[in-house]
DNA sequence: CCTTTGTGCTAAATCGTTTTAGCAAAGTAA
DNA sequence: TTACTTTGCTAAAACGATTTAGCACAAAGG
């Protein structure tokens, strides 16, 4: 049973009679660059690998100040949506050599500054957020002590930043052109989080479908909600909408739907017969439901690779004054048989 | 606007015209200890919250050789069960001041091993795991080098560990007891990753929860996996159980059971007239499927909190001596129409 | 008065890296 | 020959904390 010893540099320029600095040149690919010879910088190789050498990121990172770690901070991880978003992200930071650490904020913008300020102490290299409502002042802060981070799903007017989004008016549009084209008339839309801009757009692409399309905007059936979670204002709101004769309903988040498909069929309305829907966010719920939902299917992969990359660039690249990155991307459309 | 420049002990120890050991020990509650004057421990605490300071885990950990940090490995972040754990694991660590970096292993022992490895270097405190078929010799190798770790929702005979897990048996047991109960005498069990004793044991569980009411085990009702993902075999697997006669069905797990609704009503059984259903986790699916399902609830959050408490303790505890800790949990279980 | 004990503090080593500055030997150019 | 360049390497400082050993002084005990 061969008692590895953990080693470090100092065993591998021991063992070869050489000097740190030369192995540490050696074992960062800086051998020509530190001009090493060739047969040198073979042996310190041969000799890491035969010591299993394992490089020590608590003292690289010290010295270097950079833990190749990042975070990623969203309301939920328990949220099917942002769960995915986190396979992806960690799978785009693998390829980095980063490493995900993630924490929840619960949308509460205490909690949100709170676990900013205890990762800023472990020293991560960058954050990737979904801030949420009132957060501006904890974005304004990394921006003016030069923290790299990349807003994904949001984006505060206020604060210029980084910023990885959907097309959410476009998508919020096209997705209300589909009941419209089910020969719905009296579409409702269930909304959480407005002070939101991105929430605001869903809205907004929702109004306009409607009047583009010759049908009048009924403020009685667009809904505000304050939580998504609160599954007895779902209900209130959604009574009231049937008895305005809704005839169609748009959900702006997944967690809405599954709660609002609860109340739905708790208030009797029957999908897509009584009413048609269709949902942002897809989840597995969708497939089985007592009527499969159609969804709006956000780009999660081509997100994460853009939110990635774009914060990778500010960590590794230049002084960090490059114009900010607006990136907008598409969304895809699955149809099920909740608006046929 | 204030420059906030990061301060560190040594800046406040020069403020105060103090050595930097003396600071150390005050920021670390060695005051009393150490024998430091509560009056400069004051002012220490004092000079620390109007510098700003906060302390450097990198440095600290290097020192120390702790991280407070530790790992958690699991199949994969997206599937919802191991989401709701990762959220329950996390709070629970938070509690202990330690971090969570959750990766991925997508059941391949490879890329187990080679997370484990790439933890290691980042010098994690410890592991919380759930060790994918086939990867004794990896855990055999943190028992040898004495790195803390504990596995969760799975046991392997072969490698005694600490562990925490529910009584599988008694759950399995009792699952299958109310489909009996529905006056089901045709049950059937969709099971995977049979090699682990812990999935043995719910279908342990089922079968003798068959014979001690009096009915036979079919073996033709017992169906084994090799994959949860994939939907094709598991439609094979339910038409056959089908044609054999099932007239109630077991699912082992939660992402088996969602991609079997689809296949059972493609299939066109109607459940639970045709079939009654029972299914080990809970998944917000369940609520708005076709039938809302059944589940046996796992208790995640006793389960992350036994399991943190187990890892913490041999972090900070002694040697890591200990006698292992076999912690077994009971599940609850919600009854919903999928079998009345 | 001398010795012991207790109090309040400090200096310096250490953790494992990276990186700057520079030295000696060999090669090249005049 | 002299002077510059290049090559191959090293010594030592630094990152920011913790921790050990011990110093100086005061109080207490005989």
């Amino acid at each position: 049973m061969p008692k590895k010893k953990k080693s470090t540099i100092k065993d591998i320029a021991e063992a070869l009679g050489v000097s740190k600095s030369l192995v540490s040149f050696v074992l960062n690919g800086k051998a020509k660059e530190k001009r090493v010879s060739d047969g040198m910088a073979e042996k310190v190789l041969d000799m890491a690998k035969t010591m299993n050498y394992k490089v020590n990121y608590m003292a690289k990172s010290l010295r270097t100040g950079k833990s190749q770690t990042i975070a990623l901070i969203i309301a939920d991880i328990s949220n099917p949506f942002f769960a995915k978003f986190a396979r992806f992200l960690e799978n785009e930071a693998s390829k980095h050599n980063y490493k995900v650490i993630i924490a929840n904020s619960d949308e509460k913008k205490e909690k949100f500054k709170a676990e900013i300020d205890l990762l800023r102490n472990r020293q991560v290299d960058g954050f990737i957020l979904t801030p949420p409502i009132g957060s501006e002042k904890e974005l304004l802060d990394l921006k003016n002590q030069k923290i790299p981070f990349v807003v994904v799903d949001r984006s505060f007017e206020s604060v210029e930043s980084h910023t990885v989004i959907i097309n959410n008016y476009k998508a919020g549009y096209s997705a209300t052109e589909r009941l419209i084209k089910n020969n719905r008339k009296n579409i409702a839309i269930l909304n959480v989080n407005n002070q939101l801009v991105t929430m605001q757009q869903r809205v907004e692409g929702f109004q306009d479908a409607l009047t583009k399309n010759g049908l009048i905007v009924n403020q009685a059936l667009i809904k505000q909600l304050q939580f998504s979670h609160d599954k007895d204002l779902i209900k209130e709101a959604i009574e009231e909408i049937l008895t305005a004769g809704a005839d169609g309903l748009l959900f702006t988040t997944g967690k809405l739907t599954v709660l609002g498909l609860e109340c739905l069929k708790e208030l009797g309305a029957r999908i897509p017969e009584d009413i048609s829907v269709i949902s942002f966010d897809d989840m597995d719920a969708y497939r089985i439901a007592y009527t499969p939902i159609s969804a709006v299917v956000q780009p999660l992969e081509d997100m994460s690779r853009e939110a990635i990359k774009t914060l990778v660039d500010q960590i590794e690249g230049g002084q960090g004054n490059d114009p900010f990155r607006k990136i907008m991307l598409d969304v895809n459309f699955i149809y099920r048989e909740s608006c046929i």
